[in-house]
This record gives C-alpha cells, sequence and structure tokens, in this order.
DNA sequence: GTGGTCTAGACCACG
DNA sequence: GTGGTCTAGACCACA
C-alpha cells in the first residue's frame, strides 16, 4: 500500500489519505482485516504530522471503514459495508454536480454512466498490486 | 433559477452557488445566453456577502460556464463545452473516490454506471422546470 | 454561561466542556438559537488551547446539540433533540453501570428513580440562572 | 458470570472489565463471598493482558467491591456496600450530565426516574441467571 | 472576524 | 509499543 500525498493540492492531507485507503479498500491492496501502519509509522511514512495521520483514521473509523482495537492499532473492516439509504443519498449528493459537469461538457447519460463504470472496473480489476 | 444555500453544510458556499447554477445549466433552466443576476441582487436574495458571490462567479467564469462582462453582467456561455482531456481527467480524478466508496459498499461496476446514469438523465430530463 | 474546568480531573477538558454545554442547555442558560463564544474567546476565557475548545465545539455538533453556521459561528439548535432509538440505547448503556453502583450500594430501583428524577428535576428548575 | 469485552469500544478495558464485575455483584450473578478467578485465569478467558486485568481489580478492591488476598485471591465482599455521602454525591456528579443529555432530548424528570428505576429493576429481577 | 488545517513536540493512559 | 490529549503558534480559506 503505496501512500502518496500531494503537498500542493487544496485538499487537506487529511482527506487526501482517506481517499487512499478508501480506493485501497475498493481495489484489494487492502484485504479485509489487513492492519493499517501505526499513526506515527504513517505519519513518518509520508512525511507529514501524526495528527493529521490521526484525524484521517478518526475519519475512516467514523465512517466505517476501519475498526480502531485498543490493542493493536487500526485495521480495515473484516464485514463489507452495507449499502444503507444514508450512504446511497449521500453519494448521490456528491455525485449530482459532477453529472451536471459532465452534462454541461455534452455528455449523455450513457456517456456518464460507461466513464463511470469504467473507472469503478479499472479500480477493481487490478486487485493485488500495489 | 431558485438558488437553495445551506448554512450549516460543510461545503463552502461559494461552492455550493456554483454548483447549483452549473445544474441550472445542465438541466436547461437556465439557457444558454441568459443572464444571471447581478452579484448584489443574488447576494440580496440569497442572503450572502456579495463578496462570495463574486467569487462564485468568478469561478464560473474561469471553468467557461458564464462570461462576464462589464456592462452585461455575467450571463450564460452560448457554445457548449467540448469534453476537452484535461477536463475529462479532472473528471475522472473527483469520480475516482466516490467509485471506490460505492466499492467498499457492495456496488459493482455495473451498479455504479447505472446509478451515475440516472442521476445524470434526471437532471436533465426535466428540462425547463424550477 | 459560565463555564468552569477542572484541570486536575482525569476527565478529558474537551470532554467537560462539551457536558457544561449540555447542562447549559438542558438548563436553559443556553436558550435555543442562542450563539456559543467563538473558539478562539472561549479558549482564551477558560484558559485553554483553541484547538481543544474546536473538539468540544465538533462534537457538540456531531452530537445535534448545536450547529456550526460558515457565517456566525455556533449556535444551539432550534429544534428540540428528538429522543431517538439510537440515543436511548446508548443512554441506558451509560447508565446500567451507574444503576449496578447504586444497587450494590443498597439502593432499590425505586430510590434510584427518585434520585434521577430529583437531578434532572433540580437542573430543569431553575431556569435563567447563571 | 460471562465477561464480554469489545475491543473496539472507547472505554478501557479494564473500565468494562470492572463494569461487568459490579454488574454480576448487582444483579447476583456473582454472589456475596464468591471468588473471581485469578487474575492470569481472567486474563486468558477474555484475551487481554493480565496487567489490564490487575488493573481492574485493584480499581474494584480501592472501591470496596471486591477484597483481595495473597493467598486466597480476589471475592466479593460480604457486607452489604453502605451508601456514603462520598458515593452519593460522586454518582450524582456522574449522572448529572446524562441527566442534562435525556433533558435536551425531550425527557421530563419523571421520563427519565422511571427510566432509571426500570434498568436497575431490570438488573435486579434476574437474579442467578447468567 | 470566523473556523479549519498543519506542524512541532510534550505528556499520559492503555495494554 | 499504541492512540489520545493538550499546548503553542503559523497559515489559510471563508464570509
Amino acid at each position: 500500500m503505496l501512500i502518496h500525498i500531494d503537498f500542493e493540492s487544496e485538499t487537506p492531507i487529511y482527506v487526501q489519505l482517506r481517499d487512499q485507503v478508501v480506493i485501497g479498500i475498493a481495489n484489494g491492496s487492502l484485504d479485509k482485516g489487513e492492519s493499517l501502519p501505526s499513526v506515527r509509522r504513517m505519519a513518518a511514512d509520508i512525511g507529514v504530522h501524526a495528527h493529521t495521520v490521526n484525524k484521517s483514521y478518526a475519519m475512516l473509523r467514523d465512517e466505517g471503514y476501519v475498526v480502531m482495537d485498543r490493542r493493536s492499532g487500526c485495521h480495515v473492516r473484516m464485514e463489507p459495508q452495507l449499502p444503507g439509504e444514508g450512504f446511497r443519498t449521500a453519494l448521490e449528493q456528491k455525485l449530482l454536480p459532477l453529472a451536471a459537469e459532465a452534462a454541461c461538457h455534452g455528455q449523455s447519460a450513457g456517456d456518464f454512466g460507461a466513464m463511470c463504470a469504467k473507472i469503478l472496473a479499472e479500480l477493481t480489476e487490478l486487485e493485488g498490486s500495489s
């Protein structure tokens, strides 16, 4: 699991880290139950402060992607995430402006759907690679 | 064109406003060439600082959705936006973490593509309303 | 609204602050819609770091006691909190060990119920003070 | 006496263990004078460090729930715990924020008292089980 | 002015 | 060793 942070980006570091972990879980480079590096270790690895990593881990925990065991740190949750009504509407909410952007750039519903499906497919098909 | 701002949202107001204008253009409630309310008017309508509206309009201009003219104000661009390589990769970049979230919640590429297509379809089918 | 922090206590400062705000809302010394001091102001008032206050406010927001408006800071929520199944079971969970302690010290269910009712009654009856 | 520890909980393990012993004493699943498993045995049973169990036992001893003896190990006190002024105020102190939460969620003093009484009643009525 | 992000580093509770 | 708390202070985005 390689993490790359863009320090120039305007997206906060802790969000970038959170996103990459979610992507890692999605594409299988982080197995269920696998443990993430400790806060300090991750902080040292990617060159940020432990506080920042802590915030990412807390966010991932609150969203249900990982569990933090008192004994052994942070692990990817074993049970697959269930859709859940709240999650779906939240996702739709985030998708809406992107769909609008696509529409304004001439994409049809089919184009956009195909594009989105392709992104997810490419994400999951290279299971096992770093 | 009704604008609704959620002042409790963590999304900045100027982004919310920008998003709603883009959505308005996508679903046809803002016609090509139609002029947007003046900065001051819009600010008064939705109850925010003129400065904030200004930022949204500038963002929309920079992204090519509107043109601003000192005399005639701000109006929606006549020419349809072309896909453009940069735009497409930028969109993919924004879609990637959302696709990963969907995958973690058990959606297949097909599910996700269908969901995205549906969002865009619903967006454009109610052309002219609101 | 006077806040007093016990720096010797083993309960974290941010929890103490959160508790006192909840108590303030309960007994009416914080009205619905009333605004809390800004993070920096509160931090200066009680002599802690802004980060600590920030954490309390975020916690209160996540629990639904206050809303944080992008424009004007932190306000007590207008709508009264609804019971909600999750809240009730969480409260019962926290009450259980305390009930057990009471039982071990010879209190009957009636004693304990009366004691709890009295605590809440005293809390709300002095509406408006301090 | 079955002990169940939630390793993902934010409550420290030694507190969870202490709480469950107190609950056990309250509901009669631990009789007066009954001896608790040895530190090592308990640690092995619930899968935690002996150090952690030791801390729980010491806490229970300090609070007067059990007595510890180098030869015969740890057993539940024979004499019932008397209310004691200090205990009562400590309990009220712990109850106060919970009462405030209840009040914020619309519970009256009567509601809260009834809820608390019910919790204690259910705790003690199933004497002997588990 | 506000809250939010990040760094640097100390200290502590937990296991 | 772990994560969590707290301080001190800088910087930025937002309104």
